[in-house]
DNA sequence: TTTTTTGTTGATTGACGAGTCAATAAACAA
DNA sequence: TTGTTTATTGACTCGTCAATCAACAAAAAA
């Protein structure tokens, strides 16, 4: 049955499974077993390929931020204005790829780890300084030097949203995440009232 | 040695000592055992008061929770207008006693023990219910039917700031938040500009 | 004083889970 | 063909932990 050539694939089930298992459980107490059986393999399997648990959480990690990550660079890249491109980061974020519920849980789940783990801490800590960047880079010519102030209050309105959806009382879809979180922007331009 | 009437003293100390506990690793992976050391007491000592787990760390959430009420609760009485209202309540979220670290990092691990517990679950809805009901009622007065989604944005925005500490990045201190999320306000009522 | 209630723990049980290993098998190279 | 690399797993080890239990101590009730 071996065929050649399967690391790669076994590692991006493991990755997906991982997620999945974490997403579906609430809790990264999640078994190797059961990420491995969700993946169609042995625990052995998993283990031979990431060498440990906690390297298998850390590779799925990085491939939610790096999902994310290319999300919002493919939606930058059609806006051209400072406001749209704001707006793209918004709408990325909140885009059917990852503001779907298991995704939000895993992604709690990985604040959770980064108490924990250095690495996973770095991790998530690239991903809000590449956030935040992006935000006050973009806010700078709308709002000047309240931009980093702006952009503390714009960042930490997405992070709350996204808590939220992952207790999940309000199912809240992502459209209207996005407005909620637009508006707010629209009050810090000025416009609104 | 045995004194009586230690019961309601034991509870409180194991209450205290989970959150401790919890607040310091970063996460719910923690052992009956670890949490009655810290407590002074045997493991089984916990497991004959409290019959398990699961029923200890509801324990310790029932307390955070009622914490923070009693908190919010004393703020609000020395409040008469919605805005000044408003006011205590982001301070009371914000001040020393919620916003160390650890108790952000204990509160962290409550929302992902609501992903698994039910009964978890039902006292964090209760909490954000209260909250939400206490934002729109007394920005009812201040911005009519618009208090639904302002209401939404400023506590999305709690919540964020509170999921920053938690990774602790920025060492955000209490009235540095209790600023921002004020500064939001300011900005919902059309006085900011 | 005896009995009962309350407080307390060390030792034990039973389950579960991470990680290892030896064995098997297909593909590939020599 | 034969040896080597890659893929794969079932069985096993070793540790940990929640939960239980038997036993002991002190206070209170009888």
């Amino acid at each position: 049955m071996p065929k050649v050539g399967m690391e790669p694939i076994r590692r991006a089930a493991l990755v997906q499974a991982t997620i999945d298992e974490i997403g579906a459980s609430g809790s990264l107490d999640v078994t190797v077993s059961q990420i491995a059986k969700r993946a169609g393999m042995s625990s052995a399997l998993a283990h031979h390929y990431f060498g440990g648990k906690e390297q298998i959480f850390l590779a799925a990690m990085r491939h939610t931020l790096a999902v994310y990550a290319a999300e919002v660079r493919g939606a930058l890249g059609m806006a051209d204005s400072p406001r749209t491109r704001i707006e793209a980061i918004v709408r990325a974020g909140f885009g059917t790829t990852n503001f779907r519920r298991e995704v939000v849980s895993a992604w709690l789940n990985f604040y959770v780890l980064a108490q924990t783990s250095g690495e996973a801490g770095r991790l998530l800590n690239v991903y809000q300084r590449r956030l935040h960047a992006n935000l006050l880079y973009n806010l700078r010519p709308l709002v000047g030097d309240k931009a980093e102030e702006v952009a503390q209050r714009i960042g930490g309105l997405i992070d709350g949203i996204y808590l939220r959806e992952a207790l999940g009382t309000k199912t809240t879809n992502g459209s209207k995440a996005t407005a909620m979180v637009l508006a707010a922007l629209d009050l810090e331009l000025g416009q609104g009232k």
